[in-house]
Order: structure tokens, then sequence, then C-alpha cells
DNA sequence: ACAGATGGCTCGGAATCCGATATACCGGAG
DNA sequence: CTCCGGTATATCGGATTCCGAGCCATCTGT
């Protein structure tokens, strides 16, 4: 059983901060670059080669779509929002990062109690 | 208060790999390949290009030293062993996976609820 | 008037990725 | 006996990705 979201993973750091960040609302490219720096608490910064770059990527992929919404008094700002697969991927990603997580404490676990 | 850590973060994909194989055993190149593939259950496949670049960058950074383990039936083999402060990065690196993990459900769980 | 935040985006050098390739030994199938 | 595939190490170089510097514009606060 061949899954549409292997090919896809794993995400980079960036994609991965992108699609969380677009997981809560819609938001334009500044917006992701302040949200995933609040999410990761500052200890991931996104700068905007990266966020284009992987934005550029996401869209083709068809993970990403850009929204219309109509924001009146501020026509600049171009919001972008995750569609199903990208929520699907997303979904993937994590559930892998579980299992690695899972793997790792296990591991680091295991090497304390082997001393004995 | 700057973690010794944090300078490392995010680890790439390979080299998360790398330290999450070595956590459980010491282990050889190849060994090393082979183990990522099995932990990932052939989700992630490593490479040479991929796990010499990595390996060469950790063991400069000390977080992977040489081993001399002295294993008599194959001198071919090269034993790599996680270090102490290797074992700290992956400790830091799980722990900063497991907020990325624990946003994300909020998010993708948000995104259900806010339907109603 | 000026600095700094918001908001958009491009560019190009640096870093990384990673498969192809080379070498070498071993064991088994043909 | 020969060839092939697995074990094992390692390099090479093209492709991809990273990511800050910089450019533009607007608005707000000093």
């Amino acid at each position: 059983m061949i899954n549409e979201t292997d090919q896809f993973l794993p995400l980079s750091a960036a994609s991965l901060h992108i699609l969380l960040a677009l997981a809560g609302e819609d938001l334009h490219g500044y917006g992701i670059m302040l949200e995933a720096a609040r999410q990761s608490k500052g200890r991931y910064k996104l700068g905007p080669g990266t966020l284009y770059d992987n934005l550029k990527k996401l869209l083709s992929a068809g993970m990403v779509e850009e929204s219309r919404r109509t924001v009146e008094d501020d026509p600049r700002r171009r919001y972008y929002r995750l569609t199903g697969l990208g929520r699907r991927v997303l979904g993937a990603e994590i559930a892998r990062l579980e299992g690695v997580v899972r793997a790792a404490k296990t591991a680091l676990a295991g090497a304390k109690l082997r001393r004995a």
C-alpha cells in the first residue's frame, strides 16, 4: 500500500514549520515568518529566502494554495492556505516524527540502563 | 541562559538518524545506513554521500568519535560512538521535536473543531 | 526627519544532499 | 571458475536547498 503522502517525506525543517504555521490559520508570508518564530520560541528563524523557496515548492506540489481573502485595508497581503493534501502530508510527517521520538527515547533510556 | 546544544539545532534529517542509530550501540558506517533504514521501516534511506558528509560534520563538532573497538574478524570496520555532547544534542533535538509534534496536534485538532 | 516595524520579493554564494562510482574481500549460484 | 550480490569504506560532482543581504514601499512613533 503506497501512501500518497510518502513521496514528500521527510519534509525540510522549513516546510514543516510553514505547514504548521498555516495549520492554525491562513497567513501571509511575513506572518508565516513570525508565527514560525513564535511557535518555536525563537529557536527556529525562517528567513525570506528559505520561506519563498519552500513556499513555491509547496504551492507547485499542491500542499498550499493562495487564498482570495480580500482584505480591503491592505491589498499587499497575499494569504496562503493549507490544502487537504497539505494537511494530510503534515499529519503523515507528524506521525513519522512521533516514531522517531519514541525510538530515540527508547535508545537513550536503554543506554543508561545498559550500564548496570 | 544560552544552551550549549542550541547552536546545532535543528539537525538535518540525516544527522538525526545517524545520532539515533548510534544512541543504541556503536556502529560502523555501513551499519548506520542499515540501522537508519530499519528504524524508519525503510522510509528513510541514507546514501553513502549523505552519511559521510554528515559523519564528518558530527566528528568535527565532537558529537561522534571514532572508537577503537578492535574487532579481529573484520579490520575494515571503523566504529563510531556517540559522545556526551552528541547525546545531549540528540536529547535537545528530540525535546524540540516533541514541541513541534504537540503544536501540530493542537493546530490540526483545532482546525477540525473550528468548523462547528 | 529618521528609525524601525510591517509587508513584499529577488539574488547569488554557501552549504547540503545524495546517487554514481571506485576499491576490495567474501560466499554462493551457475 | 566466473560472475554476481552483499559487506564495507570513501570520494566526486551536479543538483538542490538554504538563507541572509539587499531592494522597494508604507505607516507609526520619536
